[in-house]
DNA sequence: TATGAATGAGTTTTCATTCAT
DNA sequence: CATGAATGAAAACTCATTCAT
């Protein structure tokens, strides 16, 4: 009589674990006894379901990422207008810092590990290229709709992005989630408004390269 | 016959040769006889100047961060529109892109390693506290002279040093220094103009938390 | 219902299993988890019948040399020349160089672990002394019977086995059965011719020592 | 002023300790702690000047082989009967017997590992390749000069190369050295009246095989 | 009987740091 | 001042063995 599969369950655990002590030492500083420890398991416990630790950030970062990337996905599906959705988005992400916060110092780390291992970096490209063509995508509607300046989308998407995982890394150091939250919508607000005035310093519309991106 | 002092130079060897391994295996994975034989010296001739890999670590920090609060000094003093000081502090700082492009990966680390090392932390916070004084001192400037509308100065300095932080971030991982020199631009420009629109969207203008700040 | 005993098949498919397993990988490199796999067992079912990684080794040990001393039995018991048999066993020993093949790796890491591992050491020993003293018997007679010089038997036999089994190493790191064949035949070919010469050089007899030995 | 170099000292205290350690435990019993002890260093010291286990055991499979090879080279150079050579370097091996005894436990576990590690069995094989070669001359120079009966060369080296070898099989579990100088002696002395005799049982010579080898 | 998840002691290796010269 | 050999505390990972089911 087979027991029932806890594979799921452990490799649960153990991913919990490993963010639990990656938050709080960091990733170099976390060891596998610890990890192993924090999940409930022995050394060799972990090793049977992670064949090492860098299999284990995989499983952290693809846990991390997914998640997001889910929620952008009906951004670009709906047929309100571009700058509603934009906000909302704005509202939705802002509303949620509180969740992920623990994630955020592990994020910032893998951002550094990414610096000098590939692997890493590829992951957090490939994300972040998602990222930034969903965005792009709901930018490139509402120019399509008049609703916003012929910008260009893909650098407009960057900045938005880029101005997110600033602030988030502004809040890795100074964990003031409130602040962080005020920031992120006054910073959107601002550039959604800059999006929209009519008349502007033409030095940085983006206009020019447009077809050269 | 006393020799001429040669310590300042040997710091200097030592943490550019620290920089320069630092920026190519990380921070963790440079090792102190590697430093050593990148400045031409032995282990413990690197020991005789730094006590330890975090002495070395802290004098990186104080040169890289030094250096930028330097040239944001002179954005308060003059009294000519806060505007166009802003836009020269853009421009001038996306000029400089190229330049400090080898130690962005390591101020990248630094954020990482911030996450769990108080040290690092207490450094980078208090660089980026007088960053944001000093561009909220030129944004209230530009309010009081009606040259932008009245929002919570010190948030919208966070919000500019975010993007500038993010996009830099974005740069670690994607190595293109052209596109981030756009990007910020126009996500600077975008700001600027948000920020001189009359008319605007009351929920983001972030007036309501000017005095709660 | 008492189900029928699979006790001797399972024993026969473990050993079978662990020796292509220390064959592939060598004894050490072996794992039990793999052992049990190639059986098409669990780890807890090899368990159950081997106590031990070291009671799989005993069998596969016994196994082998039972096998190899069966053949000899026979040797002594004929009333042919002893040259003839002594030829025979040269023979049909060649002949079956293909079939032990696959231990033959096995057999030299085994002699390996005997040089510190007491038990196995006890083993091998007890095997060699057998084969020793049957052969030893198998010149005896070809010496009783006047065939052969009057040498120390037991150290003639010693020269025979060490041929075999010093052959037997070069074949384990150099895989060639064909020139192994040869060798042995030809090498044994010598040995007993110079058994027979009667004139010889007298230091070599061994006859000075047959009765010290 | 640069102190002495101590590193070959080293290197042999290194490699010493590891004969030893090796030649009570085994090789793969040893750790790296117990070298280390040996040798009067920490780990750290071992690792100073070998990069890894491995290495240790290339520098002892070098230093083991070399010793052997330097003998071999004056046996083809003299003008003397062969015969007289090759009895000549028997005796001259089998008095060294007492000598590599402590290295023969050692040399049996590397065949056992050659079997499934290719580094060492390259080794190996080279080692005994050149071994081979310098017998095989030498008995073709008894051949030439009508000492020897015309047999393959090189087969006949082969045989005894094995039979040397395999008596050291022997003695590594079973330590007698006076009984291995005894059988070596008898054993090569047969041989060698084996491959003087004029009359010869056809089938054995190995002259068949001559050209196609 | 049989399973396979879980254990944990033991191994190799790394590297910041020290100190005799 | 400077050297670089030496230290030793950790860390990742392995695997024979056990035991609840």
């Amino acid at each position: 009589m087979p027991r029932p599969d806890v594979s799921e369950e452990r490799r649960l655990q153990i991913v919990d674990a490993a963010i639990m002590v990656f938050g709080m030492k960091g990733y170099r500083n976390a060891t596998m006894p610890e990890i192993a420890h924090m999940a409930g398991l022995s050394v060799g416990g972990v090793y049977w379901y992670y064949k090492s630790k860098d299999e284990i950030v995989d499983a952290i970062l693809e846990r991390t990422f997914s998640q997001d990337l889910d929620m952008l996905a009906e951004l670009v599906e709906t047929n309100t207008p571009a700058i509603d959705r934009l906000h909302a988005f704005v509202e939705s992400y802002a509303t949620s810092v509180e969740q992920w916060l623990p994630m955020n110092a592990i994020g910032i780390e893998f951002y550094g590990e990414a610096t000098h291992d590939p692997r890493v970096q590829a992951v957090i490209t490939r994300y972040l290229a998602r990222y930034r063509e969903t965005l792009a995508a709901l930018i490139e509607q509402g120019i399509q709709r008049g609703e916003l300046r012929p910008v260009n989308a893909d650098d407009t998407a960057t900045v938005l992005l880029g101005l997110e995982e600033g602030l988030a890394l502004l809040l890795s150091v100074d964990a003031q989630p409130a602040r962080w939250q005020r920031c992120f919508k006054l910073g959107c607000g601002l550039l959604i408004d800059g999006l929209k005035c009519g008349k502007i310093n033409r030095d940085f519309t983006g206009t020019a390269s447009r077809d050269a991106a």
